[in-house]
DNA sequence: AATTTTAATGCAACCGGGTTGCAAAGTTTA
DNA sequence: TAAACTTTGCAACCCGGTTGCATTAAAATT
């Protein structure tokens, strides 16, 4: 097989199996994060611990990122391509307490905080909960 | 009895039961926040549904808030006593990776953030995750 | 191409935090 | 004191996440 999904597989040193080019493909026309359980849902059949693992690699490999929105299954989003996972690459997300849904919000970095001395920075979750523009019409 | 715990949760129209001040004297004695396990482990006997509801309980009366520091478990913390849980009162937290204690920093606001067009605010949950100035001794 | 080596998959089982139903115990009210 | 209501304790359950292990598939080597 040979198509974007591969590509972007090989790029990044992943072995491009039909499941994981499967998976990419789907995380990649989701407008909005997915969790585990949303995921394993758009599969007939699929193994949970392989789309588990499947995340991981993913996400080890800079291809998504995941964020814990609090509503107790984490969600996970494909990368910009420009994202290195890095401080500097990190947004804030929303979740619409109507439709549930998370989603980046890509244009809006997670502000500066001044930490107390002695404290160092490692990264930062923002999620902002409320009700989205979808929601509001 | 009538004690700090018991006039406390009087003021918020919460029968003062034995548990409750127990538990509220392990949050109020607690330096970090706390979570529903780690609760349990405090009491050599005590049952976890109760505590739960507990917790529940003095959440709805903003007695405490709680944090989703992406740990697993939900965090609980004492709210101060000017705190009302407005979007004023929000403050960042902070999830040590070193001794993964997660605590308030009260004195730092969660910074405001401009939405797009047409999304509402509710609320936020933010969470810096670094070294606390404890374990960087 | 056949064999060996390595990696991915599928299944089952498990873990842990959270949550609920329900009966027993404890409180409050009449 | 009796009736009404609340809290507690126990058990059971749910669900997301995670791991061990045998099977299958892919890659490397001969």
């Amino acid at each position: 097989m040979n198509n974007e999904f591969d590509n972007k597989l090989k790029s990044r040193n992943i072995k491009p199996t039909a499941m994981r080019e499967l998976v990419l493909k789907v995380l990649t026309e989701q407008m909005t994060t997915i969790s585990l359980p949303e995921l394993e849902q758009k599969f007939d059949r699929a193994d949970k611990a392989t789309l588990y693992r499947t995340l991981k690699t993913f996400e080890e490999s800079k291809l998504i990122h995941s964020v814990d929105d609090g509503s107790g299954a984490m969600k996970y989003a494909i990368c910009q391509d420009s994202c290195h996972c890095n401080p500097e690459d990190l947004h804030v997300h929303f979740l619409c307490t109507k439709c549930k849904q998370t989603s980046c919000l890509s244009e809006i970095p997670v502000p500066e905080i001044n930490l107390p001395d002695n404290f160092s920075f490692e990264s930062v979750n923002m999620v902002v909960k409320g009700i989205c523009s979808n929601c509001k019409k």
